[in-house]
DNA sequence: CGTAATCTATGACGTATGGTTAGAGTCAAC
DNA sequence: GTTGACTCTAACCATACGTCATAGATTACG
């Protein structure tokens, strides 16, 4: 039989966590001393185990408490699920990671980022955005097509954002699912294909010559490439690749 | 200059948190009309990019506020730091995947952990209660020593306990350090040796066999093997591999 | 122009996980 | 019996908003 301040040394919680467990049921003592202290016994301290464990998870206590309230929870559907909500943390912490090193590659490299293009991979404005600028930066290095995408842009609504923004979406996932088939993949190269046309309707007419470029550009300019791996990582140099392959085939 | 609602939509915050971030003076809008409507502009909208970007990175609000309030501040060791922290949350994430890996591998192979094994691997005491059981475990395979083994370890107090664990981990770290010389490296050998001592000396008197026995547990047992992991991964089946190699030299 | 629908504002309470006093009783030792 | 270490409950604090509730402002429509 333990007192608070042995469970908390011996487990290394702090005695407010243990009143806390008793108070929202959690983990209360076996029994308590006529004077009110609390007394656990071996058997609190695995349960104390047992609910560390699942915190470490990042269950929530209620979640917990469910789950070792009830003997028939199935655990194992409960640890997959919460795999899966790991990898995707995982998965986040590591864009982020990338995302820090490309930003102090920048400012170390000299190479002076935008802010809007620094801080970027969080909303749809920003990716709209981005890709208004696509089309500028196109513009510069071929300069004839400018016109016509400041004209088309400019008059586009927040709506029309929008849904040029879900379809762009729809063919990063697309081409995002077929990486692992290579560049040459069938469906990647409609989806390519796709890609063409978008551009062409939403932005400025892509001929090939300038859509090999675009590839080219998108893994040469770290903001192309930061803001398309923020698809999934390699999807800049993904699409690349099938530009090519697409752009080879397509003398058009 | 865009309302409360167009911010909400377009950067994907909600209207509460506009809110609650004008009133804690994170982000106030440029101007309010007369009577009283929030009113943001452009910039407005770059600083909430700003201050997405570093609550990803899981700073603070009030964090973010002082850095962003700061010019002189020095975002490149922000990043720096922060990416320290990312690192090791990267660590954390991925041993608990790994723990979850081996739970549930437990459970699908029908191994039936004790819970205590299962949800191991937070504390002082479950170490403790491990390195007891490993007796245990060698006692049922080794019957004589068992008697012994009970007799010392009963007696020992936290202080001891925490000593021998810390012996333990000593000589588990530079097991783990060694590990990439393959398992006759002399320093290895060296404190394979040591191991064989620290479990006479703490434990059960542990002849040549009964260690080579144990050795070949570490790998049979998930138990052993999860706990031992924890330290390395792979560590358990280098310490069997060092511990036949042991015992077949040292015929003792 | 009137009215309904939509948007906005403030205020205040709720949530989750404890930290942090504060006041007061308890226990063991010297 | 006094001191010091421990324990108890109660209550407020912090974070980052969510969730009403109430009420005024704006816009849309017939």
């Amino acid at each position: 039989m333990y007192k608070v301040k042995e469970v908390s040394s011996i487990v290394g919680v702090s005695v407010r966590t243990l009143h806390h467990y008793d108070r929202i049921g959690l983990l209360e003592p076996e029994t308590t001393t006529p004077s009110g202290y609390r007394l656990y016994t071996d058997q609190n301290l695995e349960r104390l185990q047992q609910i560390l464990f699942f915190k470490e998870m990042d269950f929530s206590l209620q979640e917990i408490k469910e789950i070792l309230d009830r003997p028939d929870f199935d655990r194992k559907k409960a640890l997959k699920t919460h795999k899966e909500v790991l990898l995707k943390k995982k998965n986040r912490i590591e864009k982020m990671i990338k995302t820090v090193n490309k930003t102090l590659a920048s400012i170390e490299g000299g190479i002076k980022m935008e802010n809007k293009e620094m801080f970027n991979g969080f909303d749809m404005k920003e990716i709209e955005e981005h890709q208004a600028k696509y089309a500028e930066e196109a513009k510069q290095k071929y300069g004839e097509s400018y016109e016509k995408t400041i004209q088309k842009t400019k008059n586009y609504t927040k709506e029309d954002w929008k849904n040029i923004t879900e379809e762009a979406n729809g063919i990063y996932n697309k081409l995002a699912s077929r990486m692992e088939f290579g560049p040459e993949d069938e469906q990647a190269q409609k989806a390519i294909h796709e890609w063409r046309q978008h551009i062409t309707k939403y932005y400025y007419e892509c001929t090939i010559d300038v859509f090999r470029g675009l590839g080219d550009m998108y893994v040469a300019d770290v903001r192309f490439t930061n803001n398309i791996d923020k698809n999934k990582d390699g999807l800049a140099e993904f699409m690349k690749q099938a530009m090519h392959v697409y752009c080879d085939k397509h003398t058009d």
